[in-house]
DNA sequence: TTGGCAAATCGAAACATTGCGATATGACGA
DNA sequence: TCGTCATATCGCAATGTTTCGATTTGCCAA
């Protein structure tokens, strides 16, 4: 029976998980929209329903960012699939948070895996 | 004099300093080779110098990773630049370690900037 | 001083990300 | 039912990253 030469201290999962979420934050914009999000009415325009709760939409974080629709869109995805912010739909709008658990877990997920 | 609409928190060069952060993280054998110079002689062979001490030569990172010589010269100097490992050149050699005090900080940087 | 080793840099091909306009989906109000 | 608005998705050109082999630089020992 083979002994593994060196040790591996940090799971693959944690790895990737550690990943995903630089790739995500590895751009200007998206960086910038997660600090946006921790204070959306410091950063946002009033909307329909209160952005404390549920998030802002995309078309003001669109706007504030200074992108187009479709990339605004998406980068909001990248950040989703990272776990990094959650989502609630009503009616026509879709409204985007931090996931504030997650990210405050980023520190021990760093400290663990890097 | 115009006033600005909505508040900056965060300033443009801690923004700067984590976006480099995660882009030089942003890459799966990058982010592997920070955790194995963790603990160096859990991961490499002894070699002529210290390890603990000066750090890993290139060659060692090299084999480990799996990747060409210049391949493993440039994730190392990209790993630099970002502040998150320092090097010593010690006569063909050249040793790279962690920067410990750095990798400390990204908790505080992280939670100041994201 | 010459040869060999380690590391850095260069140049290029493959691959991934970025960011847009166009189009599709779905909700709402007239 | 229709048009409009918000969002999501598609396809694509431009740009950036990855990774290599080849070359260069610098150090050391014979």
């Amino acid at each position: 029976m083979p002994i593994p030469r060196y040790t591996r201290t940090v799971s693959n999962a944690e790895l990737d998980d550690l990943l995903e979420v630089c790739k995500a934050l590895a751009n200007p914009t998206r960086l910038q929209i997660m600090g946006w999000l921790r204070d959306p009415s410091d950063h946002f325009a009033p909307q329909a329903d209160p952005m404390e709760e549920v998030g802002v939409c995309v078309k003001q974080i669109q706007e504030k960012a200074g992108v187009s629709q479709s990339t605004a869109s998406q980068y909001m995805s990248v950040l989703q699939r990272a776990d990094l912010v959650e989502s609630t739909r009503i009616g026509q709008w879709t409204y985007y948070r931090r996931n504030q658990k997650r990210i405050a877990a980023l520190p021990e997920l760093l400290g663990a895996s890097l």
